[in-house]
DNA sequence: TGACCCAGGTACCTATAGGTAACAATGGAA
DNA sequence: TTCCATTGTTACCTATAGGTACCTGGGTCA
């Protein structure tokens, strides 16, 4: 019952593609999947590498993404806790189209905030 | 003052590359842009295969879009109105990524959804 | 006897993206 | 003279993603 290799249609608005383009509109999703192709992390230092994320946050986008398979949480039994995530493969078969997302954003947005201000000033 | 080669770091909060995170993560815009780099198309074509947008939001949509350089918005002075739209070079250079990511999506629903489901009821 | 550390949880608030429904403007067709 | 096509606009409403601020729990270190 699972893995079917059905494909998707995303221009389908009742198809569950939608779905997951939804995750990855998610504010957080794309940097901390990022963050997480370099290797394993704790929480505290996925936070402090993904600037100006609220911890509860956090926490919700984590959730969200170990429920879709994205990673995997571990927690080990000591004190003070200690909880690493790390991707699963179907979390590292995304990190690839982000990281080009990543990479034109990066690599375009001196474009993007030049058209913005020709338009907004032929505007005003 | 313009065309700056600068390149952004997604990880730092003030960094405007945010914003154009933010751009991708519009429900709408990976659609569209999507649609798009098939060729030029009308406002009711484009909202045919677009499926489930409202007018009003694929107004908005297109509008952001335009202002960040991604599309040109052509208007004939017929009756009645007629508008195209299409992408410019920066829009084309965005739809391969963009492609990227609705491909991932398109092929991995599958798993994606058995993930979850397998998480749902391991919860409850 | 505190104070701290880590990984969150809880309660609460709000801005805004997104949606619904109805209307506008124009000229040609029926 | 009423209707229709086309591309929106306007007014209005709401769900929720996201944010702030503060709390928890239990070893350890001083």
């Amino acid at each position: 019952m699972e893995g079917l290799p059905l494909r998707g249609d995303v221009f389908d608005p009742d198809c569950p593609t939608r779905v997951v383009l939804d995750r990855i509109g998610d504010k957080w999703t794309v940097l901390v999947v990022s963050v997480l192709s370099t290797g394993t992390l704790r929480f505290t230092e996925l936070r402090a590498r993904v600037g100006g994320v609220a911890p509860k946050v956090l926490t919700q986008t984590l959730r969200a993404l170990e429920r879709d398979g994205i990673l995997i949480r571990t927690i080990y039994a000591q004190v003070p806790p200690r909880v690493e995530y790390q991707l699963t493969d179907l979390g590292r078969s995304l990190a690839q189209p982000i990281a080009a997302i990543q990479d034109w954003a990066e690599g375009h947005v001196g474009s993007v905030l030049a058209a913005r201000n020709s338009y907004d000033s032929s505007v005003a």
